[in-house]
DNA sequence: TTAGGAATAT
DNA sequence: GATATTCCTA
């Protein structure tokens, strides 16, 4: 019986296919919309159909930069030969980048309202599941209560890990360390703007607020000095949009000059 | 049935 | 340690 099983084995295995005659089934892990997300260099000459984006109901935050983890892509493939016996999700990878989005989205809803299925619709990345979202809100929530119980200082309080390292690397919103004060004033029309964009942020601006700024071209006035006060980067880089991601730059600003600035371009309506 | 969140697995 | 998956709950 035993050596019936075996010799059945060894005839149906010697039938199997070399695995040169299963090369031409090669499978990518990453789906051209995947690719094209984030900026994979595909070597299978497939379409380039543009990737489903998730629109908000108003004007986009920006794209994201292009990625620069070494594998030129936030999704991980593991491996490009590997055989595709698993058609999971390629690991997603937490890039700086990746997270300041995250956290303009969680700084925009407010911790109350920061759940995995809104965060990930506000950041709106292509592939981007709830599941990362949640586990990532998950590490992050712990982050955040370690910097509640350490100090306060803005960065990690002790372990000094990659994640810290990460977390640290897009600030903390000041209301998030103090449960005190979160609510829809976080609901602010204001989108972080990648500098590259900086020229059309200003054309925009000029086209917009003309009345606002000595930057954008009209004479000075009191909202424009408050807005000179404010850090040069929120100068640079906010941008007002409705219903969009609110910067975290702005909630990095302790001073009244952020609150000053805001009021500059009141929120429409949500 | 869906989603959030903690616990657990990889 | 980082991220995914499972499991329980609302």
């Amino acid at each position: 019986m035993r050596e019936d099983e075996s010799n059945w084995f060894r005839k149906w295995e010697e039938q199997l296919p070399s695995p040169d005659e299963l090369m031409p089934l090669s499978q990518t892990l990453i789906t051209p919309h995947l690719a094209i997300a984030f900026h994979i260099n595909s070597t299978t000459g497939t379409s380039t159909i543009p990737p489903p984006q998730v629109h908000n109901s108003a004007p986009q935050p920006p794209p994201l930069p292009p990625f620069q983890s070494p594998n030129s892509g936030e999704f991980e493939s593991s491996g490009g030969d590997e055989p595709a016996r698993t058609l999971k999700r390629p690991r997603l990878v937490w890039t700086p980048q990746l997270h300041k989005r995250f956290v303009d989205a969680v700084a925009h809803l407010g911790i109350k309202n920061a759940v995995p299925k809104t965060i990930m619709h506000l950041m709106s990345v292509d592939g981007l599941t709830r599941e990362n979202v949640a586990s990532h809100l998950q590490k992050y929530r712990l982050y955040l209560k370690r910097m509640q119980q350490g100090n306060l200082s803005g960065h990690a309080s002790s372990g000094d890990t990659a994640t810290d390292h990460l977390f640290a690397s897009s600030p903390v919103p000041a209301h998030f360390l103090h449960q005190g004060r979160q609510n829809s004033e976080h609901f602010v029309p204001f989108v972080a703007v990648p500098v590259m964009q900086q020229q059309q942020y200003h054309q925009q601006m000029a086209a917009q607020y003309r009345h606002v700024s000595p930057h954008f071209g009209s004479p000075p006035n009191e909202h424009s000095f408050v807005a000179r006060q404010a850090p040069q980067q929120v100068q640079r880089m906010v941008m007002p949009v409705h219903n969009s991601v609110a910067s975290s730059y702005i909630d990095d600003l302790e001073s009244a000059n952020a609150r000053k600035v805001l009021t500059l371009f009141p929120t429409g309506n949500d």
